[in-house]
DNA sequence: GTAATATACTACTAATGTACTGGGAATAAT
DNA sequence: ATTATTCCCAGTACATTAGTAGTATATTAC
């Protein structure tokens, strides 16, 4: 049940765009060093936030990425579903169909509320919540 | 995030063992048949469910499994950690000295807000809740 | 218009974990 | 002894993950 690297550095990553949110571009080098990320691969990461929409990238020099909208726009569970593939845990959670004991299965009803207390939470966190909690604890300083 | 078929199967069979409370053990084979799981796979599951004290096991002929406590007493919470290895949706959630930036890691509140959340749920039944819920729908028919 | 700075795209690879499969040993009932 | 069952250990095929590498393309600065 652990969450890939794929989609722990992801989120870290668009949360390093949302506090630099109005700044300007944030080139890959940049957030792959704040974060200890390799180049490289946060490249690929980017290229699956671009794809879904959350982040703009800007080419040249002086580019970098840019969040797509605004923060408070951006559900940490959309963002995790890109990710992720998606927050399903078993998939006849999502699929009645998937086999046929569906509608009697125990089992089912259980990941269903696993599902769903997940799906819960991050729906309920936008970035914009994740700047404010890094502002109001003040622990973190993009600035520099 | 999807969950391992170990996790998946091993949960359905313990329901199994747990809707058969009472009526002496039940055997690898035909948990495997009704759950159209591979018996030898399936074998090792048992194992990690023993190992863990949730069953108990009768070798020899007319021998089986049966559950160690009440259905009452076992709760998915620990079954699941049994078989999944923890709940940990990453490391530091659980380790504080993970990493140098737990302290101030947004993202690792998130996580741990999001497996908070799971535990809950997992926490909250216990196999006899499942049990319950079988008869009440009057959907499962184990007595066959 | 050239150099420098970025992202974009494609392909490859090493390591890991998962989901099995197989064979035989130990144990218990008949 | 025979049969039925769990127990234990070993191996294997496949998929996924987490990278690495190289080249192409776009933009800015000079």
């Amino acid at each position: 049940m652990k969450l890939s690297t794929r989609t722990r550095y992801g989120i870290r990553a668009i949360i390093e765009l949302a506090v630099n949110h109005g700044k300007g571009p944030l080139q890959i080098r940049v957030i792959a060093k704040r974060q200890d990320i390799s180049v490289k691969y946060l490249e690929q990461l980017m290229t699956i936030l671009r794809s879904a929409g959350f982040i703009r990238s800007i080419r040249g020099s002086k580019g970098g990425y840019i969040l797509a909208r605004q923060p408070s726009q951006i559900k940490m569970s959309d963002v995790f579903d890109s990710l992720e593939g998606n927050v399903t845990t078993v998939e006849c959670v999502e699929d009645e169909n998937y086999c046929d004991k569906t509608a009697d299965c125990i089992a089912r009803q259980v990941w269903a509320q696993v599902q769903k207390a997940i799906k819960n939470v991050l729906q309920s966190i936008t970035l914009q919540d994740l700047v404010d909690r890094a502002k109001a604890e003040k622990k973190l300083d993009y600035q520099i």
